[in-house]
RNA sequence: GGCCCAGUAGUUCAGUUGGUUAGAACGCCAGCCUGUCACGCUGGAGGUCGACGGUUCGAGCCCGUUCUGGGUCGCCA
């Protein structure tokens, strides 16, 4: 092996331009492949900008020809040389009308064959892939991925700043709260017994900071979670994270609709139009089924529950009398689209959330059928073909339950299905919008009781206040979310600020006196000492960067992220730690209690 | 915690009704080749069919359990 001894590189592999031909370059970089034809040798060199074809001559060259018959896949290499132009060009690169004449070549490093092969889009399994992330991180799509975040990054600095933010760091080790995800625990040695919690968010402490004064804060903030893992969820995730002091809903969506403006144009070269779409949370759930909606396509809900309320088919009748309804989506053309086997999918997609079933009519081209036509009269079943909107060749699909809440879980994730199914989805179609207007509160089943829909610090929308602790259901509060294609990138809301109010907020949830005092008590002595009105909102990082680069996971945008059950195929994290380090921070604890 | 999908050579996959010695492509190794660029040609090596158990005269294939990975429901203020 041989040390750079001197060399320094003047070029990247990928940004050497014919304009340099005839110029003595430097380069460095890893092989991609090799072509031996006897000879005369072809290297392609690879660095994150790109690929350099390298070529050595056995009759110009012998010594540097020889030693560079020795290299391989993914050796490490620094060349000197004089560039030429190709005899024949290569229209597929960027370098492809060059080459470098290689004078002298230095081998920084040997390489074992590679367990895959570093190419652009490889279909390697993930648990190899994320085994071996270092190689897999070589690869084309995945430079231009962790670049891509860099660039996001570097424009939330950038925006943030010139927006008059202060970026700040808050505590990595931090106090457990109720209320939430589950929190990782890291044990404390020199507290034996007690534990910190890593952070969900950092909101307590921005809170704090408007507070303090700092008028405007942002920070790219870790933040970690220990919950169930899916594709566009990480137990420790990144989050752009933004409060503002003397705000209301409008002043932060107003920045924040900046901000994605920016990164949309400078990123995609997309233009957003601003202001968004807002659609309070009761429409999007009654028109989308969801908090999310994907508005790239239509297959809006429709709500029948009046039209067969009274009917002779109880799994119709029987649900709106229990307080639930009847709503159904018409997917056009679907009658056509799905045959009957791809119907009986559907109803047991809609089985996974909850549904008891889907009832459907295909209004045929050569007649219709239905799974239900025959129990309701022909008057009824006009109504409802009338009110969908439904026409010849369109399929209608029906779910009933006595819960508003399966109803709307069970179609619109089926609206989403059809679409996909239907292939509705368009590449490079960005919809933004907002959700506003949340329920302050949402009954937990679990508990028994109301829990805070958004976090226990939102304030409620000014209509409401009187609602907070008399009419639960129906309080409504400042918060918002940001959604693009139907997913969730980012939420917020405007903080409750006075004492009095967080108070009232602590009593609605049921937590008594001492529980708030003793999990919440800094937060609320803060209060006492004067509290700009302020509100903030916290994008998902991850998932920003994934929708912009098209990715299908989070995974694919994380450095070294983990894989379902919370592990690191990589490192082997978590793992058995040493029984000294263990005594240290539990058996001394044990020993003391027990004297 | 539930449900669904996948696991065969280094990689990606094929493998018929359960039947002789488990195949292909790429990669790897060797030889030949002076304009390749997914170089080409010739030859070669390479397999605990994820693991364990069962059924069977016989299992990559059928059954059970389990492990690993993925998707998802619950969960994720």
């Amino acid at each position: 092996m041989e040390s750079l001894n001197g060399f320094k590189r003047s070029d990247f592999c990928g940004l050497v331009k014919s304009s340099h031909i005839g110029k003595t370059l430097s380069v460095c970089g890893w092989v991609q492949r090799r072509r031996d034809l006897g000879q005369l040798l072809f290297i392609d060199l690879r660095d994150r900008t790109g690929i350099l074809q390298l070529a050595f001559d056995d009759a110009t060259a012998r010594d540097v020809f020889e030693k560079a018959l020795s290299v391989r896949s993914e050796y490490v290499l620094a060349v000197t040389g004089v560039l030429r132009e190709r005899s024949s060009k290569n229209k597929d690169l960027p370098t492809g009308d060059v080459e470098l004449e290689v004078s002298s070549l230095r081998i920084l490093a040997v390489s074992e064959t590679p367990p895959f092969e570093i190419t652009e889009n490889s279909d390697v399994n993930d648990t190899l892939r994320l085994k071996y992330r270092y190689l897999d991180l070589r690869r084309p799509d995945m430079q231009r991925a962790i670049a891509l975040r860099h660039k996001v990054v570097k424009i939330a600095r950038d925006y943030f700043d010139e927006n008059g933010f202060y970026e700040i760091e808050t505590p990595i080790l931090t106090k457990s709260t109720p209320e939430g995800a589950r929190d990782y625990l890291v044990p404390s040695r020199v507290h034996p017994g007690k534990f910190y919690a890593l952070p969900q968010s950092p909101q307590q402490y921005k809170q704090l900071l408007m507070l303090s004064g700092f008028d405007r804060y942002f920070q790219i903030a870790r933040c970690f979670r220990d919950e169930d893992l899916r594709a566009d969820r990480q137990p420790e995730f990144t989050q752009i994270d933004l409060e503002m002091s003397f705000v209301d809903t409008d002043d932060v969506i107003a920045v924040n609709e900046g901000f994605l403006k920016k990164v949309f144009k400078d990123v995609l070269g997309v233009e957003i139009k601003t202001p968004l779409l807002r659609l309070p949370y009761s429409e999007a759930m009654a028109r989308f089924g969801s908090d999310k909606p994907d508005l790239r396509f239509g297959l809006e809900l429709c709500d029948i529950s009046d039209l067969v309320k009274n009917c002779g088919f109880k799994v119709f009748k029987d649900p709106v009398e229990q307080g639930g309804s009847v709503r159904c989506i018409v997917v056009p053309g679907g009658a056509d689209a799905f045959p009957r086997k791809q119907i009986d999918a559907l109803v047991e997609f809609v089985k996974t959330y909850g549904a008891k079933g889907l009832a459907w009519t295909r209004l045929g081209k050569d007649g219709t059928s239905s799974s239900f036509a025959k129990f309701l009269t022909d008057d009824e079943n006009n109504s409802i073909i009338a009110r969908s909107g439904a026409k010849t060749g369109d399929l209608i699909l029906v779910v009933a339950d006595s819960r508003d809440k399966t109803v709307f879980a069970a179609l619109g994730a089926l609206r989403c299905e059809c679409a996909k199914r239907l292939s509705l989805l368009n590449k490079g179609d960005y919809r933004l919008l907002w959700v506003t207007e949340f329920p302050m509160f949402d009954y937990s089943e679990e508990e028994g009781r109301y829990v805070a829909m958004h976090h226990p610090f939102t304030a409620p929308l000014d209509a409401d206040i009187g609602k907070i602790e008399s009419d639960k259901k129906s309080c409504r509060a400042k918060a918002y979310d940001i959604i693009l294609n139907g997913t969730e990138l980012g939420g917020g809301s405007i903080r409750i600020s006075t004492p009095d109010m967080q108070e009232t907020m602590f009593r609605a949830l049921g937590l008594t006196h001492e529980d708030t005092h003793a999990r919440f008590g800094h937060l609320l002595e803060a209060f006492k000492y004067g509290a700009p009105p302020h509100g903030g909102l916290a994008f998902g990082l991850d998932r920003l960067v994934m929708l912009l680069t098209g990715a299908e996971s989070v995974r694919d945008v994380i450095a070294f992220p983990k894989v379902q059950n919370a592990s690191e195929l990589m490192t082997s994290a978590p793992d058995v730690v040493d029984k000294k380090q263990l005594d240290e921070l539990f058996l001394e604890h044990k020993q003391k209690s027990e004297d």
